[in-house]
RNA sequence: CGGGGCGUAGCGCAGUCCGGUUAAGCGCGCUUGGUUUGGGACCAAGAGGUCCUCGGUUCAAAUCCGAGCGCCCCGACCA
């Protein structure tokens, strides 16, 4: 990607409403924009974090054996009459009526419509255990939205579920998904802590939460549920067992803030001068940082460092505006690129310096020599 | 929803207390020209405003009064 013609609005100051240091630097780096309270525009550099953040997580799921569908954001409020949670809701769901009268909602969660698909579609023992999940955008009217997209209105959320037939089976879903989750914050570069906590409105016997490490006191990233019965039984969702008897399905269901894992990497990830993206989320792996673009050496070796590096493969940026060289630095900080190439200096002996942004470790390096050294780190 | 704060150019702010030639300012950013080029360069010339909105007081309102809207922070709730 070339940076001139990419959309990158960074930011010398943060807006004097951001507190929290992720809200800040979110904003300064230019990955997001507030359009109302609790209500973000996901700019380009954010959606490409957003995104990895994303995959990291589907592929988790899909090794752990999940299945990803994708259900509707607007439900028929009487899938919630149910189980008694249109009331218990209250305010915190976005509600309308439709032109044909019918009350609709935008889903704060989905343990109706899954449930509702389940026990339509789930007959046997057989066709158990299972656990689906979708990654998809959820509403919910906070009464107070904050710290940017920590405590956001609407959001992207990783949902899954599990159905077993007994409890046993219960603890083994739960079980996995709590590893699973282990393995997805791992990857995203997050230290959480899991916690015993209140299962709030969602219900259920138990429930653990992940809380990722930082200074920002919301940081609750992850949220496990044994459900056991309760929406089995309130909607039942039943299943016939090996002895040719009706039983309730045990559920559980796990959710993770994919959106606010992105704030929460930061609130763990930053020093002095911006963002410190770990490589697995980071938004261009390299930013390549022409020092003098009136050197003509200078952009022809930059030219060929990036054309080398993108037909390998690596995703990367040049950084090619007609800008000082100290522009290019700050902003090469703020936005949090694991790795700076800065070509200028040692031009003449064919050598650049590769940065290292999180150690501020400088290496010189022969051009020729680039690539199998991006090799080595990010392919071993 | 209770408590606190804020709303003036894209961003950050001064001016508001004490109404009036400061006929609406500053820094950054932006445009044009020139000089620069390793840590947010310099010079010159420019563009950019419903002072959140509506109403009131007054000869006169960014400034005083009333109502409304929006935003942030603390609390209870949540990924």
């Amino acid at each position: 990607m070339k940076w001139s013609k990419y959309f990158i609005p960074t930011q010398k100051e943060a807006p004097k409403d951001a507190e929290t240091i992720s809200h800040k630097l979110l904003i300064r780096a230019g990955l997001i924009d507030k359009l109302a309270s609790g209500v973000y525009t996901y700019l380009p550099l954010g959606l490409k974090v957003l995104e990895k953040v994303e995959n990291i997580v589907r592929e988790e799921m899909n090794n752990s054996g999940a299945i990803e569908l994708l259900m509707p954001s607007l439900q028929p409020a009487n899938l919630w009459k149910e189980t008694g949670r249109l009331d218990k809701m209250g305010k915190d769901m976005i509600r309308f009526i439709d032109r044909h009268d019918r009350e609709m909602i935008f889903g704060p969660t989905h343990e109706e419509v899954i449930t509702d698909i389940v026990r339509r579609y789930i007959k046997s023992w057989k066709q158990l255990p299972l656990i689906l999940y979708q990654i998809q955008t959820k509403f919910r009217d906070e009464i107070r939205p904050r710290f940017s997209i920590i405590r956001a209105r609407e959001f992207l959320m990783k949902d899954a579920y599990s159905f077993d037939i007994n409890e046993e089976g219960l603890d083994m879903s739960y079980n996995l998904m709590k590893e699973t989750y282990r393995k997805i914050f791992d990857r995203c570069g997050l230290k959480c802590n899991i916690r015993e906590a209140e299962s709030g409105v969602i219900g259920g016997k138990f429930s653990e939460e992940f809380v990722a490490e930082g200074e920002c006191s919301e940081l609750e990233v992850g949220h496990i549920f044994k459900l056991g019965l309760e929406y089995s039984k309130a909607m039942k969702a039943n299943f016939v067992d090996k002895d040719g008897k009706e039983k309730p399905i045990y559920m559980g269901c796990y959710g993770i803030g994919v959106s606010r894992i992105v704030a929460a990497i930061i609130e763990g990830n930053y020093d002095e001068n911006g963002i410190i993206w770990p490589l697995s989320v980071a938004p261009f792996l390299v930013d390549i940082i022409p020092t003098n673009m009136g050197d003509n050496d200078i952009l022809v070796i930059s030219e060929k460092i990036y054309n080398d590096l993108k037909d390998n493969g690596f995703d990367i940026i040049i950084d090619e505006r007609d800008e000082s060289a100290g522009v290019k630095f700050k902003d090469a900080d703020l936005c949090g690129f694991p790795y700076q190439i800065i070509v200028g200096k040692k031009i003449k002996e064919k050598k650049v310096e590769i940065k290292e942004r999180k150690s501020k470790k400088i290496l010189e390096i022969k051009t020729e020599n680039i690539v199998s050294y991006f090799n080595s780190i990010i392919r071993g």
